[in-house]
DNA sequence: TTATTTATTCTACAATATAGAATTAATACG
DNA sequence: CGTATTAATTCTATATTGTAGAATAAATAA
């Protein structure tokens, strides 16, 4: 078993897609939340290598959509975080919110929603 | 020239450390704000290594502190941001901040300071 | 049985993360 | 001067994450 480390940026945002997401989490639609709200480009490698290693690790778990979705193509593939995943994500976010809360310039996203 | 890529998460929180310790930071008290702040445990070695290749990155630049400082022990070298760094840092942190803003739970220091 | 569609797997390499011993550089003192 | 003490940075090595995109798989439609 690897030792538990931090998690990394990509991670972060990959699980935080995760949660956004709830039930309808899976390759493709975890791409297009990253992308469209993060505005940032995901390649499906890299997407998919990361989720592989968050299941590795524990911190997410999959199931396999149904077989016959009636609209062809290949079966999904659902993530969700397991609780171990959840306290490792809080831990990270919580830190990273420490360190950014209060930086005066830019950080209006991280301000109140207003 | 290594191609720019995101920041990590560990460059992320050395980055805000610069921000809030202004002109006092140096190897040492960047340690130390990180944590006590992010409360995460922090080696000599990966904060040392981080700058350096923050520096080579030109995200951010150093001077040596006064050759004299009447107390024993070596010189510090001061850090501060680049624009570019602080351009860099931006989008990260802008990126998380989209992702991570409105999950219930914990993101309560990604909140207004309230 | 072949084409089309949707999604995941695989493979490889680059960059970041992490550790801690070793080293450097300055002052203090006998 | 020579040695101890102090403060900080450098070095070296390895593990984990990040990134890409071609290849493959699995289902439906003709």
């Amino acid at each position: 078993m690897s030792k538990s480390r931090n998690l990394g940026e990509f991670e972060i945002l990959v699980m935080a897609a995760l949660i956004r997401l709830g039930d309808n989490a899976y390759g493709v639609t975890i791409r297009q939340e990253i992308e469209n709200r993060a505005e940032r480009a995901v390649t499906v490698g890299a997407l998919y290598t990361t989720l592989a290693r968050l299941e590795e690790k524990d911190f997410v778990a999959s199931r396999m959509g149904e077989a016959t979705p009636e609209r062809g193509g290949r079966a999904k593939r659902y993530f969700e975080m397991t609780p171990k995943g959840r306290a490792h994500f809080e831990r990270s976010v919580s830190s990273l919110g420490a360190m950014l809360k209060g930086l005066r310039p830019w950080p209006k996203t991280l301000r109140s929603g207003a």
